[in-house]
DNA sequence: TTAGGGTTAG
């Protein structure tokens, strides 16, 4: 189709074409091709294409955002030998943000160094290398190695990740000697830095904390607390059991102008409505937000979902919040799907857990680790082994592994049953995606060792340690 | 797509 535009147009088709074509490209796949092979380029006489920095920022954004990693890499490497204009540094935190995205944090620290992006790096791209590795879970200690190697001055930013990295690893602690740190050394705490500390207090429990940052945000910093603020102390509040002062908080809201109320607050009292068995009520919480001109999100949805699964215990009233977000425009996302799973599975229904896990592709969700963990575990909480064995291999298949807790419950479950081919070919498998601690499989090992129908283990054990 | 909340699991 574009080339019939060019030669239509009798002009040659240019860099700027090019970068039009892979505009409208929707595939990935595609647009990686024309990339390649630009239409005209491939006459023999032809001048070799001169592309512009514009197209490789198109096309290394497309690839990212799809995943196509090795494909991405590739253009990356022309990138490196390409005479012209450099390339932004907001093209590199595309793909240091695609690493992290896809837990990969050996390939997103790559990425900060790579030859492409020109020297020096700032703080803009320092942080979203912390951020991608801290999504990758990776410790607090590792983040501020990278800060420390990386020799570049934080900024608020950089604090903000590195306090919610340490509440993340549940230092509190840590997190407070980080803001005092950036305190003397004269970086100015915004407002989300106090968003971070009231939320890491309240996940903590130290609610008592968290309102005393409230007041000392305003008092001593000049900063109002905002609805990221109001959320998490209203859902430290609902977990303390505290339902009232979580609504008294929602109505201090109401009280100032500045401030409005969103979706998040919202779905924070729809599921604690539930928890404290006032599911009644939750009708009137929507149609108090639509009143308001607040639409109902993904999130409340699930908020939902998860009040029926849990609490309610009624799986097809959960069913029908999914087929209702779907007719309101609002795609089911995979915490839709996974909160439902998990719900029928603690139902003991692995079975329809199992068949909506398998239509999730159709319906355009695939699965993720936590859908498969969360099936695995309920099919050997049935003490459904073989089913959970078919899992564990389409898991394996895609590169995911089992919950340590959940593999070792499944060897236990094998080896009570007593069958030693399985156990060999699960251990086998859960080896290869290192989803075993070392003592749950020696222990489970040593004891089929001891069984003289079963010498091939040796050569596999080898193969487990090398791995 | 430089940072924070809210819905699942662990």
């Amino acid at each position: 189709m574009t080339s019939n535009c060019h030669a239509m147009a009798g002009k040659k088709f240019s860099s700027y074409h090019l970068a039009a074509a892979l505009r409208r490209e929707p595939d990935p796949a595609a647009a990686f091709q024309l990339f390649l092979n630009p239409p005209g380029s491939a006459t023999p006489s032809s001048a070799p294409f001169r592309y512009s920095l514009l197209c490789y920022d198109l096309i290394i954004s497309k690839l990212a955002a799809a995943r196509l990693f090795p494909a991405m890499e590739s253009v990356l490497s022309r990138l490196r030998s390409y005479l012209g204009p450099r390339p932004r540094e907001q093209l590199l935190c595309r793909v240091i943000s695609a690493y992290g995205r896809a837990r990969l944090p050996a390939a997103a620290r790559r990425a900060f160094a790579h030859p492409a992006f020109p020297e020096p790096r700032t703080v803009r791209s320092l942080n979203t290398l912390l951020h991608a590795l801290l999504g990758c879970r990776a410790p607090l200690r590792d983040l501020l190695a990278v800060c420390r190697d990386a020799g570049i001055p934080p900024d608020a930013c950089t604090y903000n990740i590195l306090i919610r990295a340490a509440a993340a690893s549940g230092s509190i602690e840590h997190a407070r000697h980080l803001f005092d740190e950036m305190l003397c050394r004269g970086i100015a705490p915004t407002v989300v830095t106090f968003g971070t500390v009231v939320a890491a207090l309240c996940n903590a429990g130290q609610l008592e904390d968290a309102f005393e940052v409230k007041q000392m945000m305003v008092s001593q910093y000049d900063l109002l607390p905002n609805a990221y603020v109001y959320a998490s102390l209203m859902k430290g509040l609902c977990e303390k059991g505290d339902v009232d002062a979580a609504v008294r908080l929602k109505e201090e809201m109401e009280g100032k102008a500045e401030l409005v109320l969103d979706s998040a607050v919202y779905a924070t009292l729809i599921r604690a409505w539930f928890r404290v068995g006032r599911k009644g009520e939750v009708v009137g919480l929507l149609e108090e937000m639509k009143g308001r001109g607040i639409v109902a999100n993904c999130v409340v949805y699930n908020a939902m979902i998860a009040g029926f699964c849990e609490d309610v215990r009624d799986p097809s009233a959960a069913f029908a919040v999914l087929d209702n977000m779907n007719k309101n425009g609002c795609k089911a996302d995979v915490l839709s799907y996974n909160t439902l799973v998990a719900g029928l599975c603690k139902l003991g229904r692995w079975r329809d857990a199992s068949e909506l896990v398998e239509d999730m592709p159709r319906r355009g969700c695939p699965p993720d680790v936590v859908s498969y963990r969360m099936l695995f575990d309920g099919m050997c909480a049935a003490g459904e082994f073989l089913e959970a064995d078919k899992v564990l291999g389409e898991m394996v298949f895609k590169g995911f592994s089992p919950s340590k807790d959940g593999a070792r419950k499944f060897v236990q479950g094998i080896e009570r049953e007593g069958d030693a081919a399985l156990l060999e070919s699960v251990l086998c498998r859960l080896a290869r995606v290192n989803a075993l601690e070392s003592s749950g499989w020696e222990k489970a090992v040593s004891g089929v060792l001891d069984d003289p129908t079963e010498p091939s283990l040796e050569k596999h054990l080898d193969s487990i340690r090398i791995a």
